[in-house]
DNA sequence: TGCCAGGCCGGGT
DNA sequence: ACCCGGCATGGC
């Protein structure tokens, strides 16, 4: 009974790990990025790369003016993928905006608002249906550009939960996420912040590099 | 110097 | 239903 409960509620557990993390982080101010335009771009470029690379190719961007639908639009897979070859698999990424972009242009007549004006679900099947655009990068735009309550899962958040046993192990993605929205008010707000901090929390480490740092806010709890 | 970073896809078992 | 290789740059 008692280990029923513990596994069917963790609720509460889940949002007190988010009071703690925020306690002792503060707020992160996600996403670092100005426009829903930006937020796009930028969450298919950090697709398994560092952010730093991907602030260099979005300047190269920005530093030509293109930073637009209609001007990322007029260029041709090539020089795409030179401007933004910082952030890495360039060829491969310029693809995927292309992708994305189309569809935004196509689909819904470059009007961002009416994609984020769709239902949640019907909003992610739309991005998903963009080949290079999976679940995480998906909910990153829904929740970070179109400010829409949808959960973000990544690595850092596949091992923050499973080190502190606050999921059961062999949770997939949409498991994972599943449970955060099923735990959580469907606040864009909260669920910016505690993407946010998850991952603040992932890129602390001990001076020795070691992935689990002394002072932990959710050590030993 | 090697390893890693805010994934995703396609092909093979 | 998993498992794996490919994709690529820049920082530590």
């Amino acid at each position: 009974m008692t280990q029923a409960l513990a596994a069917a509620a963790p609720a509460p557990r889940l949002l007190e790990a988010y009071q703690r993390l925020l306690a002792a982080f503060g707020p992160q101010h996600w996403w670092p990025g100005q426009t829903p335009l930006e937020v796009m771009v930028g969450a298919v470029l950090t697709q398994n790369t560092n952010w730093g690379n991907v602030e260099r190719a979005i300047n190269n961007l920005k530093a030509g003016n293109l930073l637009s639908l209609a001007a990322l639009r007029a260029l041709d897979l090539d020089q795409l993928a030179q401007l933004i070859r910082p952030a890495g698999y360039y060829n491969l990424k310029a693809r995927r905006l292309r992708n994305l972009l189309d569809l935004v242009a196509l689909r819904f007549g470059g009007d961002l608002e009416a994609l984020w004006s769709l239902p949640l679900d019907q909003a992610r099947q739309a991005l998903l249906a963009s080949k290079g655009v999976g679940p995480e990068t998906a909910d990153s735009i829904l929740l970070y550009a179109g400010g829409l309550p949808s959960f973000v899962v990544d690595a850092y958040t596949f091992r923050a939960l499973g080190r502190h046993g606050l999921a059961e192990p062999g949770l997939d993605y949409h498991g994972l996420r599943a449970l955060f929205m099923a735990s959580l008010p469907a606040q864009a707000a909260l669920y910016n912040e505690y993407h946010a901090l998850l991952v603040r929390l992932g890129k602390e480490r001990c001076k020795k590099g070691r992935p689990l740092c002394a002072g932990c806010p959710l050590e030993g709890w």
